[in-house]
DNA sequence: CATGAATGAGAGTTCATTCAT
DNA sequence: TATGAATGAACTCTCATTCAT
């Protein structure tokens, strides 16, 4: 039995780490080459496979796709849950060490996030599976949540101007999204330096300097 | 001659209309389902016409595509540059005019605006012929030069806050494309009432205090 | 009445003249490009006009194309039959005179001559109306007949070998076909010099010493 | 060990008879219907595949053309080069051999030897690839110097009239084409019997006879 | 578990040809 | 007579997906 049991383990860890190999080449070409120029065949070279054995690991393109998303998505809101019920924070402090948060989940991971957004912002939830979509939608959903806490927190100290809490989380939303797409797009035209910190860093100075009451 | 000369008036007349009915017929699908997923037989049969009707009006999908958006660019680009030559504003009053501006171009045509952040965020630009980019991009950059322009001004005029002006500009760009890209997609899942106008306002209302001199 | 017969006239001859017009452009695409690669625009064009006057012109692209080498068959079949009833000249001046003849003709004519041999080589005569194939068919015969006679002559005068004068007669024609498609085959490669009337002279040349009755 | 072995060469020689099957067909239909008029969907029902599998063993339509004709002009090839390298025969006895070598390899395979001809007289060569017209022109090339040789060879012995050795080589494959594709073209109208083997065997007597030297 | 082989379905595109004007 | 506009019918090629081994 404790073969048995061994065995079982070593198997599942074999197949996730078959999954991240996966999940890891069509990160990388879903980023450079787009989704749909994106087949199933180059993936399973870029991961040394063969086409058919990626649906031994997932259901179809869309469900590796979104697979990709869930991963980061899952880290995000995670962090930023922390971030809300972070105890020796002021609500300032918090949307200062926000700037640095955002920064960090995008270090962590630059091609995830830009395919997370680019799948927010163009096909690919047309096609993708309810069930996915509502994946996607709670987690998202939860990260909104959490932003908007904090806001609600800062007001509650009335050390914000009194907007609705939840409008300012997704305008941070927006601007997060917005840069990303944004200097991602420049970089696309001429790939120099990386201008989003300091780009996402301005926005949320001013936003913060914006919402602070008098 | 008179007799030619109407002719030729009228049959340009009616290539502009045609051209005009495949657009509005792709612009609708390619906001329904997406660019991939919209065949031009698909737009041929909404157009009311044959698919190979649709070659006789656009080389081929890309430029289709391409042809949707310099519209709208153009039309933007026009108007950002007539805010920044206004004579009678005061920065201040420019920004306040900003918000509307922005949401009477999105309200003037959404489908083609979002189609147009769609393009900008996601595959759609890599697929695109060299010519479309440039012109594309020479819109763009335009857009964001008259932006910049303004926040030069109130910077000279010593109401906003030294910041550098392009990157203010990138910002309201980055809100702009932010913000109908996330309502659109929050509409996508439950298509209630539009919330753009407010939460765009509402940002560039905080955006204002934000930047605005001490 | 006068009139109307000078009318008639001048209506034929414009006629005419339109079917050369449209005749030459397809002559110069058709050895340019190739029969299949040509299209009924692009020979429009080339002829200034629009693609649907070529049909008033001719039935279809295939009948175009053998309107085009009747043309140069026609011509050939007469000089050829010329040459068999000159009645100076003994059957060894008259195949000394064919080497010129038959240079003569590809002068007159290359690319004429040309597309005639790739009609003769490829799928062309297989899509061809059966009338079309007829009057081909018997232009071709006719040039053979009138080649297999000189050599009858000879044969006759006692000059050249008892060969089969009819198989003479083929022989001449293959040597004739297949130089002008080789040599022209050669420069399509590398479009130097001109081989062909050295290669056609030698070939012929030796052809003569080969049947000359000893 | 064995078993992987073994598999593996059984796969290889499924690929190549699938290849074969899929040579042949084509082989068959560009024959009778000409390449442009043969699609890729009826080479697929004749090989009984589908269409899409041809393009598992074939690049496209062009490549699948070529290679059906570099098997041939490879065969064709090393036949002239060891007819050139024979010693025991003389030049004469080699132009006697010669001609049954080149009624072998229209025997061998008469369809895909009109194919070739085709190939070079017409459309064909326009549209390939830069690579694969490389690779037929060398092989061509190879058939033509091995025949110059030969009569290198015999002017060398003094048994042939002192002609330019390489333009006699050319007039030879002048014949030849001329005639495969003359018979051919006679076949066309009226499928009787072959008459190749005589036409062919005449023309290079009387060649032979042409150019040995007094 | 993994794969090579195969395919169905469809996409974009081209072009000879027609027809109202 | 001439044409601009339109189209039907193909054709080549691609790709996600399946299945026997």
């Amino acid at each position: 039995m404790g073969i048995a049991e061994r065995r079982e383990r070593e198997r599942e860890l074999q197949q996730k780490m078959r999954r991240k190999q996966i999940l890891d080449a069509a990160k990388r070409l879903f980023y450079e080459k787009g989704f749909s120029a994106t087949t199933i065949e180059d993936i399973a070279q870029e991961a040394e496979l063969s086409s058919a054995a990626i649906y031994l690991y997932f259901k179809n393109k869309d469900d590796l796709y979104a697979s990709l998303n869930l991963q980061l998505l899952e880290y995000l809101s995670q962090r930023l849950d922390g971030l809300y019920r972070e105890e020796g924070l002021s609500s300032e402090e918090k949307l200062e060490t926000l700037k640095e948060l955002l920064y960090d989940v995008f270090d962590f991971d630059p091609l995830i996030l830009i395919n997370l957004f680019h799948l927010q912002a163009s096909d690919g939830l047309k096609n993708l599976s309810q069930e996915r979509t509502k994946q996607l939608n709670k987690l998202a959903a939860r990260c909104l949540r959490s932003l908007a806490k904090i806001f609600e927190q800062g007001i509650a100290e009335g050390r914000f101007v009194e907007y609705n809490p939840i409008a300012l989380g997704d305008i941070i939303w927006i601007v997060f999204t917005g840069a990303v797409l944004w200097e991602e797009s420049k970089r696309m035209m001429n790939p120099r330096k990386d201008y989003l910190k300091q780009t996402l860093g301005l926005a949320i100075d001013i936003f913060s300097r914006g919402i602070k009451a008098a």
